[in-house]
DNA sequence: TTGACAGGCAAGTGTGTGCTTGCCTATTCT
DNA sequence: AGAATAGGCAAGCACACACTTGCCTGTCAA
């Protein structure tokens, strides 16, 4: 059950950014991560530069889309992805013609 | 064979507008419309006050982000709608987990 | 309890983007 | 030929957005 509020919109301009789209990739890879970690594998993995601001930011688009979920663990915050909003794209537009 | 330049990240961008989709919903409706009908229909079927100069620029975007082929008939220019690029959004982020 | 760790909040800045405005080219009709 | 039609080009404006900067809150270890 998760409760976003995100309008379809959000879902395309989330993912409009290349930053925020690498963090999709990352969350593919590894799901689960907390910012800390995804900030360091942006850096070193993905050559990244974002900040820690900048990516805790990018976080709550992507959140306010519906495109991660968000738990807290003790002192970190776990990202959790969460695909379901895109396929609202390919209802909306169909591929087959 | 189409040839565009648009990145993938072109096409999210692309898509971030809510005017674009609208006009990429009317092309679903019914492909091959001009300009001028897109105008026309935007404003009568679909509510949108978008100038013919803003309609333009938009369809301009969403030719060069690859949705949409052109092609000129006499004094029209006919907007094709091409789904296509949209099929790697769901390549990138798969949907079933 | 004190310090380090993980993250949040809010104001300010600079670039990007959607839209307008004004004028221009090309094609069709009478 | 002349006028109307269909669309293009380019400068300017206003707002949105990504990012920084500075400081604050909560959690864990020593």
């Amino acid at each position: 059950m998760l409760a976003y509020s995100g309008t379809v919109g959000d879902v395309f301009k989330a993912l409009a950014d290349p930053t925020r789209r690498v963090i999709m990739d990352e969350l593919v890879l590894r799901d689960g991560q907390t910012l800390f970690e995804l900030c360091a594998r942006l850096m070193n993995v993905h050559g990244s530069q974002s900040s820690r601001q900048a990516v805790s930011q990018h976080l709550a688009v992507l959140e306010d889309a519906g495109l991660i979920a968000t738990h807290r663990a003790g002192r970190t915050k776990i990202h959790t992805l969460n695909t379901e909003p895109l396929r609202s794209i390919t209802e909306r537009w169909p591929l087959d013609r």
